[in-house]
DNA sequence: ATCGCGTGATTAAACGATTAATCACGCGAT
DNA sequence: ATCGCGTGATTAATCGTTTAATCACGCGAT
């Protein structure tokens, strides 16, 4: 039983540090930020009262005077989304890493609560924004600084990974394998994200392979959510992989055929994206292709708060959102046991994997 | 492509209002706060003219003057925990609603890092802190009013689902259903929610029963993570049922079963908690019990915000977690089909379960 | 001796809102 | 006619920090 204590917050202001010191307050003021003419030794005394004396300044103060509160704001398509605590974290560390608090708003909803969501966290000041913006929005002229996290292909974009490029190592392991069927199940064609993970993995079968796209979203329409994606028909069609957009649609998958008796990998192969959580505890743990979050958050936050460091607090500069050096970050193919070689070539290709493996359970 | 739009956030100050309307700022004030003493007309005439132009308060001012930043700040014990996008959009919306914005820190790692999280919030003068501590962590002493979400055992805790309780509607569907032999799968022993929720469980089954408890997490220190967790083995053992303390936990014995060719919900049945984001969508969905986490949150954010508005922002009051009226909040019971009776009992109480059930895949 | 200048510190204003104290004024009561 | 009082609005102080402008002073150069 760990206990916290003694974290109140009633600190000292600048004034009583000048006061115990006998100097003014912008001495102190000039002394902590190095700004102004202050004596060396001048500045280590008030160092050394305002650590002892536990100061912390008063955002609320800073914040009137200079117009920046160090608080951003992180907006998300769906908080509900289980990719969502990777981003979270991710820009949470980058953020504080930098002396920013990051204020979270929802878009849970449509692009109305996008809006309105946005315009919370403006109405409070936020210094700039981090954008995961829903499937089809484009994100312009808010007012502050804005990093967009999408994916490369979509204009405004900021930093994303490489979703194309992560589907092409899914799809050159799968091709490897042997696999010459394969079927891309995604979620809704209208996601960029989707699109492009979709297109890199078309973009490696090409002549002499076969694949189809099953789209979920428009299937549970029809047929209710939750219903059977119909994947033992697949199989009997020839389709010996379901490369999936996403980890929860492989999941699905791998569940539905495993309880129709079509075990995986050994008669067809499950991949998925993003590494979410359960995806090295099932059985079997599953193949992904991984988006290096703190990478992208560390790049999203770094060139945020450099537009917010040029940027003019009184002007209402409305412009595009900020851009960075490296805008396409790679992702990771994560090799595990969800994807093995098809039925027929099991013996033929036994060493044909590529070399990143993951082990299962060594301690 | 949604546009959004001309958020930017530059508007008038109230000295403009005032002087628009050739009166004093202290009038505007009072007039939007109905604080102070103004005709009606006066509210009227200054409500449009705010309204028109666009008026925002500044936080920033407002925080300065008041002690209050309206900004409250919420601490997760990991922020990569799948239930975290569940609480956060839940304490979001709360927050919101009552005109609070949420800060976020992770207290991802050990209790140290969770004190640094809480100072850094502190140091942001946040009004109060939702706390969902870590394993064993005791929270006192913040220096704000805090509300801690546990479980309802754990002294301290300001609101939180029935852990017990929905132990005990598992429980009572397995029992119902027919099983007599059930393995409950938690990770660590040490979670007072684990413990809860593994106990609402044995409480239930009495004489003629028998219930035997799998901590993963120690055995992942022997066996390495990922490993198998040996089902196949307890259901020759004579287990019929798992229930798992997490959804997590669930998918984990539910693959591994299936992969062993043990059909869920035919051969074995396995139960989860806090109805994940995948539950539904997996072969067999997943029978589990789910926390009213909007209740929950909504309740929290209440008793904080009471506390925050008695309060005075200026004595360094540290005191117990904020308390509410309601602390234990009931969990619901979902029953979808990876419980069902076990092997010897199928035809004689084909009709043995309980009355709520949810529908796999009608439109 | 005086001017100019660099150094180290101070003064004072400003940020935008809130709020206690004050004030002007009209009206009914003494 | 004057006092008291309620009403509606204003004044002015305050929250804590930053920063431009100012100041005192010592010192080397003219």
């Amino acid at each position: 039983m760990a206990e916290i204590t003694d974290l109140a917050r009633s600190g000292p202001k600048l004034t009583r540090i000048a006061r115990t010191l006998g100097v003014s307050a912008a001495t102190v003021s000039n002394a902590l930020s190095g700004k102004g003419r202050v004596s060396a030794e001048m500045v280590e005394k008030i160092r050394a009262t305002a650590a002892e004396l536990g100061y912390v300044p008063s955002q609320a103060g800073r914040a009137l005077r200079t117009g920046r509160t160090g608080v951003i704001g992180l907006v998300l398509p769906d908080i509900a989304n289980p990719l969502f605590p990777q981003i979270a974290q991710a820009i949470e560390l980058a953020a504080s890493s930098s002396g920013y608090g990051v204020l979270i708003a929802d878009s849970r909803g449509d692009v109305s609560t996008q809006t309105k969501a946005i315009e919370r966290l403006i109405d409070r000041d936020v210094d700039g924004l981090v954008i995961v913006p829903r499937r089809g929005t484009r994100i312009a002229d808010v007012g502050c600084p804005v990093a967009v996290i999408d994916t490369p292909s979509t204009p405004g974009n900021t930093v994303a990974a490489d979703h194309w490029g992560g589907g092409q190592q899914i799809a050159e392991h799968l091709k490897a394998l042997g696999h010459r069927r394969v079927l891309i199940i995604g979620n809704n064609p209208a996601s960029n994200v989707q699109n492009d993970r979709a297109g890199g993995i078309r973009s490696v079968f090409g002549e002499g392979f076969h694949t189809d796209t099953l789209w979920i979203e428009p299937l549970e329409k029809l047929a209710g959510k939750g219903c059977p994606l119909g994947l033992a028909k697949k199989v009997a069609e020839g389709y010996t992989a379901f490369a999936c957009i996403s980890d929860l649609h492989a999941l699905r998958a791998l569940t539905e055929l495993q309880r129709a008796g079509i075990n995986v990998p050994e008669k067809a192969s499950v991949t998925g994206f993003d590494d979410l959580i359960w995806s090295p505890v099932i059985t079997p743990a599953l193949t992904t292709a991984r988006m290096d979050m703190t990478e992208i958050a560390a790049i999203a936050v770094a060139a945020l708060v450099k537009a917010i460091r040029e940027r003019d607090p009184s002007d209402p500069e409305i412009g595009a959102p900020v851009t960075a050096e490296k805008a396409k970050v790679p992702m990771h193919l994560v090799i595990r046991q969800s994807a093995a070689a098809p039925p027929q070539l099991i013996q033929a290709t036994a060493t044909a994997a590529p070399s990143v493996t993951e082990g299962g359970h060594q301690p």
